[in-house]
DNA sequence: TCCCGATCATCAAATTTCGTGATGGAGAAG
DNA sequence: CTTCTCCATCACGAAATTTGATGATCGGGA
């Protein structure tokens, strides 16, 4: 036999890959830093590899140490899901959770109400903003979890979907061909600087011909023609036309959605939230992303 | 926080599962008798939950314990794909590996060179047998590892694939249209009886045709024309015609294809291969396989 | 029916493992 | 240059786990 690796070690890897510090991760896990040091210790000496440069002051992974982080993410993630079922509806507690609001037209009451019936007792509180918005009240510990689009801002979170995003125009509509092309967008939407971006590169006019931060306020500016937008996948709504890549604009990063969780709310009833939206939502579960054996 | 469940007691529960005695299972994983058993009880306290029923002589799976063994696999699973990762081909060692000859031509080539690319020092044997010899063999220690069709045959392994099974003719064959219906398979193939069992259930005559243990043969059979054989997916041959189901003769059952150890092939190198396979072939990989309580 | 063999649970002792708090060194910021 | 923060390390103590022995239970065979 071989005794298999250590759980717990590989939660404690994760923190800090997902947090850059060794400090911090340990205050996730309930340990302190000298713990937490040793079990990385011993994780590197038990595969034989470093895992974790530390270089001066940044924590990084090593290539062995992403091929670990991908695995044991998914490890970490069936025990969740395990602790999930055995709790059977005795977890209780209110979860104060953000969601940007694109999302929460469409994905979310499905998601929360098939939440609801398995964990009858916690309280869900949801309220909608912009993912930047989202960001700084979770500094504020307004939050104790949220979902939002990993953008520009360099915010660790712990990323389980990535999202095709579309120029959109109205059917039969002038927007497209106006010139400047007028786009909306949510003011501080993370996706306009790629939007800008890419419009920039290819040398095409633009004005931003308007902006909300409510989602539904831009699809129907888009909707009545008043401008071209840009949207996630899941955001798209019948009577919106999506412009074919490459044709007239080009084609838009992804946009990586990820789970941000207050420093408090890991284990129990934080677990079990999230693992069932990254159960439900999440598509880049199943194989790893990326690398196999290193070098 | 919480505390992550411990693979190891994880381990020690489906190697339980997996043969059905405690006892056995210690062997298996290099622990006494005791140490297993109190660790399934820590695991049971951890849970809240009962996860086998021990009346008398038989140790069963419980719901609960159903629900823990399909996830505690896929985490086994993973922990061995990462030790392979991790053992930069310095896993060195033999193994006896058995397969059934119809996977034999077709996926064993594939499978067999990547893995002889990432562990170039283990050494594997291959031997092509039908499923009742391989497990004929097994018991009589002639093999470390096989791949088997879990049939009537109440064998436990470790199920990772299942298959479909389908009636084939020739193209623009008679054979079909012949009274009785000459068929084609293995003498001691497991799929005949089902497929027998089948014939008789619609009330159609038969005769069996030809038979032999060498796969080729019955496909060669098949497509001379001299009788229908029923094959499993990845058996089928160019010039074959798959016979449309409920046409003229019902769906036949999957196979279920499984791995099976000997007592003492776990851990290392058999892992790597075991991983390996089931990682190259395995299809109900993602949500859960069945528990295998043998009884 | 009675005994034997095998299986699983339990216990206390021994051992191993693990976490803690303190300490030290190294780098970055002021 | 000083100070702060961060990570590594150490020795000690606590906790968890393994062990070997023992007991209880169940089936099979005589």
């Amino acid at each position: 036999m071989t005794t298999p690796l250590d759980l717990d070690q590989l939660q404690s890897f994760c923190a800090i890959a997902d947090c850059g510090s060794f400090t911090e991760a340990a205050r996730r896990v309930n340990k302190t830093q000298s713990a937490v040091s040793m079990q990385i210790k011993r994780l590197e000496e038990r595969l034989g590899q470093a895992l974790l440069s530390r270089d001066g002051r940044t924590v990084a992974l090593t290539e062995y140490g992403d091929a670990l982080y991908a695995r044991a993410r998914r490890m970490l993630r069936i025990n969740a899901e395990i602790m999930d079922v055995f709790s059977d509806g005795d977890l209780k507690g209110s979860i104060r959770f953000g969601v940007p609001d694109d999302y929460a037209v469409r994905l979310l009451p499905v998601i929360l109400s098939s939440f609801q019936r398995t964990h009858p007792k916690i309280v869900v509180d949801v309220r909608c903003q912009p993912s930047e918005e989202l960001l700084d009240g979770m500094k504020k510990g307004r939050y104790d979890l949220i979902v939002f689009t990993q953008g520009t801002n360099h915010e660790y979170g712990e990323m389980f979907r990535t999202e095709r995003m579309f120029w959109v125009a109205s059917h039969g509509g002038q927007a497209l061909a106006t010139e400047p092309l007028p786009i909306a967008g949510g003011l501080h939407c993370c996706w306009k600087e790629n939007a800008v971006e890419v419009l920039n590169r290819i040398g095409r006019d633009y004005r931003i011909a308007y902006t909300s931060s409510n989602a539904m306020a831009i699809a129907s500016a888009v909707l009545t023609d008043l401008a071209v937008g840009f949207l996630p996948e899941s955001a798209l709504q019948p009577g919106m036309r999506v412009i074919a890549e490459d044709k007239d604009l080009p084609r838009l990063r992804d946009a990586e959605i990820a789970i941000m969780r207050a420093s408090h709310a890991y284990g129990g009833i934080y677990d079990a939230l999230a693992s069932h939206i990254v159960a439900s939502m999440g598509n880049l579960d199943g194989k790893d992303s990326l690398p196999m054996a290193a070098e």
